[in-house]
RNA sequence: GGCGGGAUAGCUCAGGUGGUAGAGCAAGCGGCUCAUAAUCGCUGUGUCGCGGGUUCAAGUCCCGCUCCCGCUACCA
């Protein structure tokens, strides 16, 4: 048995997710976490939703809301669509809360103490009516090298040359259209150059890395810049420092506290659990497994930025020092990093209404649907695209036609000519060929989930299922009237194979195989749900939180012999198969240009 | 510009450490009828982006080129 930190990354809370943003962190990282649970393994699965920054002030402004009111409503909404996706997280938390507010600022507390933060002064853009910082992204103006009017900030979407903002002609904010001014401030950089030497020499121990993940690492490691850690915004953690505390407008940057989630969520987690200590267990014992899961637009933070305060906060960079309060703290394992989904050939975009969010996916389709998709089709290697007509197909043709039909004609053989799990007889060849199948396919599949692979690993789980088919239609129990023992046995050992296959397929469909569990006459739970679950801080408001008693469930990565005599019920289909005009049309909440 | 990824049957994609190209879908034929008109079997097709090179042998390694995509850090 292993201690395994699924470490999800943090959605960001200025909008619902869509079914791209669930893709890359949300159903990977659960497969796996489920599935570690069913080989014995101790696993905390943590994330939350990050609440911090400019964009979530932009949307409450949007919505005539504060921040604090933004904030909330959008992780209420997040919360309910990763309990409905069935996302087992042990703690799904938010970064504004005391607790997190806290371990923030005892990171960056010993960072400071050992060197590795530096302030500096220098320039930025300021929104003259607020105070505030305006990020480059948020600045628009002409382009001083090729004249395009609408370039931003950042970058010329014309000449596609990297800009400075202050070099802008007619510089506005897109956020009022006010003229940004750019001031000199002090702010508080994390000295990443000099942890360099310690990346470095880590990094060279990953060697089970993806190459690309490897590869793109090393290459910013040789060009670290010190990197800013606090803005002019009044929205975010308090930098921990006398003079610096009482500023309103100085805060953390948004990025640097989100990423110490990982660590104030497991923290959290361990006081609910009712042992403030057990946190520990999964970031002070070295023999503990990390696992981070994210899109690949954040594996610089995972596989570089973070990995750089913990060395800092260790103690174990160029400066020396020793370790924070919270002690000496493991770096990531591994990084898994997914791709992109695109919908029907482009980009998700929010303000083009391209796009398919999880809560109306789920409550049209339900959970199961999209967690097969995004795992036989998500973007696991290369960037992969989602159509309504390829999601039609998958769930009537894969998921329905094949999974479901399989459970449904073989519990009706049985239930029609048994009333219940049958007794076998002897076994033929046949009978023992396809058990041998289903119990290679333990180690096959489950070598595979180890790994991420969790296409390759479906489709393995898939294969049983076809042979399973086939059986049946080899042996024809249906024409074994004249033969009932032999037909006990074949009925017998269809049900044991859809019993395996179930366990397989567990861990990317938990709501399905819950019912094909009790459809085979078990009871209790199978698969645990996570729940939502309000709880409060000493001196803070209510919030929902995301948790769940998965040390309950009975799921178990191995066979589990089906017991003769146990009463069947006539099924039920297990999937309802779709209109194959929505394969054409879209859903009414996300219509193909009509 | 820099870095990375991709380019394989009509479509979607697999093909760690090199050895005469695979799966699913779509199409055709046949079997079966227990099951959500479900299922099972049989039948094709590929200059593996282009051009070189290494090798007895390259989709698989090396060099160059073309096209597509992503990242490029003060975005979260």
């Amino acid at each position: 048995m292993a201690r395994i930190l699924t470490a999800v990354a943090w959605p960001y809370a200025n909008g619902p997710r869509h079914i791209g943003h669930v893709s890359g962190f949300g159903v990977p990282s659960d497969v796996f976490s489920r599935f570690m649970r069913m080989s014995g393994h101790d696993v905390l699965m943590v994330s939350g939703t990050d609440e911090h920054g400019t964009p979530i002030g932009v949307q409450a402004e949007r919505e005539g809301l504060t921040n604090r009111e933004a904030a909330d409503k959008y992780n209420r909404v997040i919360v309910e669509d990763l309990q409905g996706l069935g996302l087992s997280y042990d703690l799904f938390t938010r970064t504004t809360t005391l607790n997190h507010y806290a371990v923030v600022q005892d990171l960056f507390s010993a960072l400071h103490r050992n060197g590795y933060v530096v302030a500096r002064v220098q320039m930025g853009a300021i929104s003259p009516s607020t105070g505030r910082t305006l990020p480059d992204r948020y600045i628009e103006g002409t382009c001083p090298i090729c004249g395009y009017g609408n370039a931003r900030g950042d970058q010329c979407d014309n000449c596609g040359n990297q800009l400075d903002p202050i070099d802008l002609i007619d510089p506005r904010s897109k956020i009022n259209g006010e003229t940004p001014e750019f001031v000199e401030t002090e702010h508080f950089f994390l000295d990443l150059p000099s942890l360099a030497g310690s990346l470095s020499a880590w990094l060279e121990t990953r060697t089970d890395w993806r190459p690309n993940v490897l590869k793109f690492s090393e290459n910013l490691i040789a060009e670290l810049k010190p990197r800013a850690i606090t803005r002019d915004i009044d929205w975010g953690v308090p930098i921990p420092l006398d003079g610096w505390r009482d500023q309103p407008m100085k805060k953390l940057y948004v990025w640097f506290d989100a990423v110490i989630g990982y660590l104030s969520a497991a923290i959290e987690w361990a006081k609910r659990s009712g042992d403030p200590e057990a946190w520990r267990l999964w970031w002070s014992d070295p023999e503990a497994q990390s696992y981070y899961f994210m899109g690949k637009d954040n594996i610089v933070f995972h596989s570089v930025i973070w990995p750089g305060i913990l060395l800092g906060q260790n103690g174990q960079g160029d400066h020396g020092g020793v370790p924070g309060d919270l002690g000496v703290l493991n770096l990531p394992s591994e990084i898994v990093s997914s791709e992109f989904l695109t919908m029907s050939g482009s980009k998700f975009s929010t303000s083009r209404g391209q796009v398919i969010y999880v809560g109306d996916f789920i409550r049209e389709f339900g959970p199961d649907a999209l967690r097969y998709f995004i795992a036989v089709a998500g973007p696991e290697n290369t960037d992969s695209d989602f159509t309504w007509e390829e999601f039609v197909r998958r769930t009537n043709f894969e998921l329905a036609n094949e999974w479901g039909n399989l459970v449904n004609r073989s519990i009706s053989l049985a239930w029609k000519n048994n009333g219940g799990i049958p007794e076998p007889g002897e076994l033929a060849d046949v009978d023992r060929a396809l058990l041998a199948t289903a119990a290679e396919s333990y180690a096959t599949v489950g070598a595979l989930l180890e790994r991420s692979r969790f296409k390759q690993a479906i489709s393995e789980a898939m294969r049983l299922v076809q042979s399973a088919n086939r059986y049946l239609s080899e042996t024809e129990p249906w024409k074994l009237k004249d033969d009932p023992a032999r037909r006990d046995t074949v009925l017998h050992t269809a049900l044991q194979v859809v019993s395996d296959a179930n366990t397989l397929l567990t861990p990317f469909l938990p709501h399905a195989a819950q019912k094909v569990f009790e459809a085979l006459g078990g009871e209790g739970v199978w698969a645990a749900q996570p729940e939502i679950r309000t709880v409060s801080e000493e001196g803070g408001p209510d919030y929902p939180v995301l948790m769940g008693d998965y040390a309950n469930e009975q799921a178990v990565w191995a066979s589990r012999p089906i017991v003769p005599g146990t009463p069947l019920v006539k099924p039920t289909p297990l999937f309802t198969k779709l209109d194959e005009e929505l394969g054409r049309t879209g859903p009414d909440f996300a219509r193909l240009d009509a």
